[in-house]
DNA sequence: GTCGAAATGGACTTCTCAGTCCAGTACTGA
DNA sequence: TCAGTACTGGACTGAGAAGTCCATTTCGAC
């Protein structure tokens, strides 16, 4: 029966995958809910694959985790799409705010976060490469965003963008993060996050507008 | 000779503590330094005592962990002092911000906030006391202090305090913590703390000063 | 079909660590 | 002085996990 299964029978998704791309889905979905001290088995287990393929796939453990990360760093990408550029200032930012509370805050995403944290403790050059894929991405190109919009006067960094571009996504962030990391995770109806995402922008808007009123 | 020392030999520091309180001490030195997985050896050599001793006073690594943090809690305070309530908005925030950089923000409080996040995934109560013990307070106490500034007609909220804390925090916090949090820690001279402090007073008056003009 | 490479599974080794046990020692208070 | 309590150190147990080995099976290409 077996035997034939590869023409007569329907296959599952993860059947269709290689074993390396297998092992890597599921090692990143039990280091995440896990943490690191997931057992190797568990993870084999999960990756429907035997322990010995996920060895020869990876030399260790600390392998493993290593190439996770870096698989994953692929798909990080900051979320800034150069569409709609041409927008207001406030429309952009308030999007920006309203993609971050839909993908980058989810519980999903904040649990990757959480286990970077603790493995950056362990594995210093995790930390970097994360940061750098990640939240640094996300600054620079907000940066970049605010010195057009600053050269057509529809903004004012006051020359630092940089740092208009990190407090904006600090504004955004805030202590939903903090929540989420620490277990106190609250789901958000889409609502609220437009909401929230308008309010942020217009805070924003009032502290780096144009025109701004000196007080 | 041994048996005079209680008299005639100067103690050290450590032998003047009970052992509970040396072994809170070590725990929490411990932990801070290598994340939950360190050995209860480690932790019995480092406060100087039995790993029996360790074992009478608290039952499991689980208790010990617990127990520490119960001790932490209680030295985290809100640093917003009471005094000097009567400055200018923009420089009680300002030091509030500075306080933050020198104290909050050390490589060795990101430290321990790093270990309650990863504690939160596995203890999942741990994350609530934390947060209620120490984000959640500093918001509060923040808020309160701005609801006053709002009836002096210092500061203008629009009638949400708790999300303007939030929100001046979360400046003040910023990329910082993120850093910090992935390892990429970088020293910060006084001088710098000073002026990011006022940078971020700066910029959350320019948001929620009075007198504000809407763009 | 056949052959070689890859995957399987399951037993096995080694190591680390939480937690226990115990015989001996130091401290304390009456 | 003495009894009781707490502490010590070091050996020990048992569990769980990383990583290995190997005989057998499966898969893909020719």
């Amino acid at each position: 029966m077996s035997r034939h299964s590869s023409t007569a029978v329907q296959l599952t998704p993860s059947q269709l995958l290689s074993a390396r791309a297998r092992i890597l889905e599921a090692a990143a979905e039990m280091f995440r809910a896990h943490g690191y001290d997931v057992s190797m088995d568990v993870i084999a287990t999960a990756a429907n694959v035997s322990k010995q393929t996920l060895y020869n796939q990876f030399g260790s453990k600390e392998d493993l985790f290593k190439a996770m990360i870096a698989d994953r760093a692929a798909v990080m990408r900051a979320p800034l799409s150069a569409s709609a550029l041409e927008r207001h200032p406030r429309d952009m930012l308030a999007d920006i705010a309203r993609q971050y509370y839909t993908h980058a805050c989810s519980e999903h995403e904040i649990g990757y976060y959480r286990m970077m944290i603790g493995a950056s403790q362990q594995f210093p050059d995790i930390g970097r490469a994360y940061y750098e894929a990640g939240p640094k991405q996300m600054v620079e190109a907000l940066a970049q965003w605010m010195v057009r919009e600053e050269r057509l006067g529809r903004l004012d960094t006051g020359g630092e963008p940089t740092l208009a571009a990190e407090h904006f996504l600090s504004l955004v962030a805030g202590q939903i993060e903090v929540r989420g990391l620490l277990g106190q995770w609250v789901e958000m109806p889409p609502a609220e996050m437009v909401r929230r995402a308008r309010y942020c922008a217009d805070i924003f808007m009032r502290a780096f507008g144009p025109h701004r009123l000196m007080v």
